[in-house]
DNA sequence: TTCATAATTCGATGATAGCCGAAGCATTGA
DNA sequence: TCAATGCTTCGGCTATCATCGAATTATGAA
């Protein structure tokens, strides 16, 4: 009767409509904003933020702090296990997908992050990276490996010594709004960005305030012939 | 928002630490009366009941009506491998087995259950039943086979026919008190227990009210002939 | 039949917790 | 610097639900 496990707690967490409909939202594999938690859920963001919080505290859910958002995600395949076999229990097939990102396609595919590529190509390209060996992901940061510091200075002519930055790591994995999968920031993300824009191969938008980025057709063809992944 | 699968609802269900404490008690397979899961909980056996009719409209838990005893069982494996996953999450340990059945070893091994053999050895009798296939499980009764009218009218003189009852069925699985597992009951379990004591194998206590059953030495030994399991 | 035990139902109580409005930080952009 | 946005904290309201006392039903035992 005393000293129980504590699975009464965590079914808690899960037991409450609102926070649950949070955590099917959150099996995509995703990661999503608190707002849009909130409104997932259908309760108002202080009430999401009291139950985001007390999710993470029960450790099912990490966030990820990008910018002015939150990006949570589940802690584990573990999670979704256990809410797909509660899913199964209850035998329903409710689905409800989320909308995710901007509705335009031009900004899905390629825009600015701050000062870097972002969006379908700013993800492609980590993936490239990370594919080829080119960068090297630990727990906690990305690293350029040595073949990826020959590769910025003959393919991009970057000088790889010349991006330490005293406040800002060299290599940082960012979290992309529209792909919810992490790209590549950093002063080599911003590096980078500026050596498309030099080669003339992509430039930002001409409209005020735009933030796609739109690459040239000789551009895109080099920048797929170095991350392009054979599609 | 609306329309979402009832994960939240089982999960609810598992949420409360006094349910979660009826079905790990549970978890073990074995199934245990509304009384014993009340104090498991350490509640009082009306809450009890209020949590054991919402475990069971939830589909969790089943019950089995036993004589005035309702015992109850998770309602599948799956159902513990959730229970498990929730655990896991919460990352503890804590065992908590909850003592079954008597103290009184003789009780435990052989006693009487209204007219027929309970104990470990009737929870015996009845698997080494089913492993000669003298009787035959179906979904909801047990019959006897042929052979298992032949086998009772040479090895224990019972004639089958003459067991049939308007209000009584011959072969009934009766839930075993300490084993927590099926004994046989009904008119046969009743003829057997008759002829066992008939042939002076065992015979009941002579302690006034005790239930206890005692087997002669050559009782036993023929006992164990019939429906031994090799031990 | 009468009594005892197992279990349920009903009613009232009390505490937990979800919810939102308003205000307060934190970060970004101009 | 100021304004806008995303998110959190605080305070109070409300509703849900677990809990138990008392009474009821059902089964078994004497």
């Amino acid at each position: 009767m005393k000293a129980g496990p504590d699975i009464a707690m965590v079914a808690s967490l899960v037991g409450d409509p609102a926070r649950s409909n949070m955590l099917t939202a959150l099996m995509s594999g995703r990661a999503l904003t608190a707002s849009e938690l909130a409104q997932e859920a259908g309760i108002t963001p202080q009430t999401a933020s009291s139950h985001l919080a007390k999710l993470e505290a029960g450790g099912l859910i990490e966030p990820e702090k990008q910018g002015r958002h939150r990006y949570y995600r589940l802690t584990g395949p573990d999670v979704a296990g256990v809410l797909e076999g509660l899913a199964g229990l209850a035998a329903r097939a409710g689905h409800m997908r989320v909308r995710t990102g901007p509705k335009d396609p031009a900004l899905r595919r390629a825009r600015i992050c701050y000062d870097h590529l972002a969006g379908d190509l700013g993800v492609q390209m980590l993936d490239s990276l990370k594919k080829q060996r080119l960068v090297r992901e630990t727990k906690q940061a990305i690293e350029l490996t040595n073949e990826g510091k020959r590769f910025m200075a003959t393919a991009l002519q970057i000088d790889a010594d010349t991006l330490a930055h005293p406040r800002r790591p060299v290599c940082k994995a960012c979290l992309d709004w529209s792909e919810r999968r992490h790209h590549l920031a950093g002063t080599l993300g911003a590096a980078m960005m500026s050596r498309f824009t030099e080669l003339k191969w992509a430039e930002r938008d001409s409209a005020p305030g735009s933030r796609v980025v739109n690459f040239s057709r000789t551009g895109e063809k080099r920048f797929a012939a170095l991350f392009g992944n054979g599609e």
